[in-house]
DNA sequence: TGTACATCAGTGAACGCGCGTTCACTGATGTAC
DNA sequence: TGTACATCAGTGAACGCGCGTTCACTGATGTAC
């Protein structure tokens, strides 16, 4: 790989880096193109040698977030199984720290409301990473096959609702209930698992 | 009240009507005030003597469209209760039409997400009707005061969750599905109630 | 009841601003001989 | 090894556009006498 090459492969990550950040944060309008690419030490109109458009750079961010996100969330729970991962998972997504600092989490919360009317390779990114974090959460958890899918799905949504709501509701007492409920309501729902 | 004062009343229900419409189909950045103003038949410079902002506008839309929503919902229940009664919710909010028709269902899918990055208003309109329809909806599900409170809140985020990310997915075969996990997981962990 | 003036809901053009995208350009890197 | 030319990553100004908000105005409604 030629020098010029490699360079441009490092600019396309750090673009893509600043991208994720800003997207966590404030969400694909708040993610402007103009402000990503100052994030990465770049001028806008450097933007289209590294992606075809905006929604583009939207879909490679996403997939990349999810998997930084998701992979490091269920390594987090270990060798543990069953309830016992769960609990470890619920705690550290549906926890303060996670709705305080998204530039630090899951990318859904910022994007899932505006992925509704955005273009097909972002909602494909989002069903495809959601196919896969569901499913090795549900492996995580156990049961049955279709137990395992339906337990990843619905835990995977849970989840998400009860930290987007609470960052939505910041500020007000129901946040931090919003949480714990969700938390609650994950294990109460394995307590004979 | 004098006609003016009558028209002026009608005429700032339609406003408050047509935002609620495309608040629900597009968003809070989605909805702009001259597309609302259109809808309700007026031009753009005429908003300013009904709403301070579009914030206020926003919040004031939230609040009735919750109202709508959520009174609609939980009386579809009628007098069941417990079980009974968050089979026939799950099965009315988690539904395909639901997820296919934004513009007549519940405000929060499409404005959560946004409302992070909103002012407070936004944001404390929303905590007062999450708070008002959990307890609603765990007054229907029973249990002691506590698991009333839990259930709410979290089959709320469990609903707004699984639509949200089924609208985010439409289009593939993952978005049915995810509605018929929240469904039965829903149900599943109600099944000693 | 009729007339003169005041009010004010709604109009439509204009404001400053930020957006995604385009494009002529610059200058360092790469290639050919 | 040295020189002349080609490539192309990144710059920065400009484009057309839609946004929230402001404002001078119009004309129907309301009030005073």
């Amino acid at each position: 790989m030629s020098v010029r090459a490699e360079q441009k492969e490092r600019t396309h990550q750090d673009i893509l880096a600043s991208a994720i950040r800003l997207l966590r944060e404030k969400g694909i309008s708040g993610a402007s193109v103009a402000e990503v690419m100052k994030g990465a030490g770049l001028t806008v109109g450097g933007f289209y040698a590294h992606f075809d458009s905006k929604e583009a750079l939207v879909g490679a961010s996403l997939r990349q977030s999810m998997r930084e996100m998701w992979s490091r969330l269920l390594a987090s729970a270990g060798e543990a199984k069953g309830a016992e991962a769960l609990d470890i998972i619920v705690r550290r997504y549906l926890s303060r720290g996670h709705r305080d600092d998204p530039a630090l989490g899951c990318p859904l919360p910022a994007v899932v409301g505006e992925a509704a009317q955005a273009g097909e390779p972002v909602r494909e990114a989002i069903a495809d990473e959601v196919a896969t974090y569901a499913d090795a959460l549900g492996e995580k958890l156990g049961g049955d096959r279709s137990a395992r899918r339906r337990h990843g799905l619905a835990i995977l949504a849970l989840m998400y609702g009860g930290v987007s709501l609470a960052r939505s509701m910041k500020g007000t007492p129901l946040s931090d209930e919003m949480l714990k409920a969700c938390r609650d309501f994950a294990r109460e729902a394995f307590r004979d698992s």
